[in-house]
DNA sequence: TGTTATATATAATAAACTTATATATATTTG
DNA sequence: CAAATATATATAAGTTTATTATATATAACA
């Protein structure tokens, strides 16, 4: 049984995962980065990513750095030890998940 | 910019998929393939199939023939000519999904 | 005859995301 | 140097989607 947070959750997925690979990242850089990596595809917004990051932090799996550029606050985020064991679980059933779809999708003849 | 109904509607997808494949099914039978298809892994309520069925006929994608079967009602769905077209596309945009966030997600080494 | 499987359906609720809106600083371009 | 664009964070209202609970009824099996 496939965890649901799994379809509606990829969000927080890719958020995870983006920290896991680079150290420590703050919210606008997180979705330059997603458009980036996606060639334009995945656009994250605001709406969507700031509660998404607010909630990992209550749930304790990121936490936050607050520093200043210039004037400027800027809030870098990175994942706590929990928060890492918890991105390679997500990322796993992110796999399994594509596994399990596929099968359904391309079912092999009978 | 990959259509958002994709994650939340992986769901749509299947159940189209699924009539593409078979011709022409009764919902009870649709969750007990994604259950056999899947392995057990993804169990599809009837709360949420009979609602996109529903949606899926609304919208011209799919339609029903009721027969009976002993005093039985069963209701068979099945693609139009639209819903045939339309999954094609779904199942596209699945695949493209996956691999695009197969990209953000491992990303290759810069 | 009681339990399990078959069969469809809706309503209340919860979760997730979109769209709109607000605020403010920094940089680039004309 | 002023206007436009990019950087930066955040919340609220509304929509969509799926979960959970509930309702109803027939058929098959033990």
């Amino acid at each position: 049984m496939i965890a649901n947070d799994l379809l509606k959750g990829t969000l927080r997925t890719i958020v995870l995962k983006l920290l896991a690979d680079n150290g420590r990242m703050y919210g606008y850089e997180i979705t330059k980065k997603v458009e980036e990596l996606s060639a334009g595809k995945i656009v994250l917004t605001f709406g969507a990513l700031y509660p998404v990051l607010h909630k990992l932090e209550a749930d304790g799996h990121i936490k936050i750095d607050v520093e200043y550029v210039g004037k400027r606050v800027r809030k870098y985020y990175s994942l706590t030890e929990i928060g890492r064991t918890w991105t390679e679980q997500k990322v796993d059933e992110f796999y399994d998940f594509v596994n399990t779809l596929t099968h359904v999708l391309n079912p092999l003849p009978a």
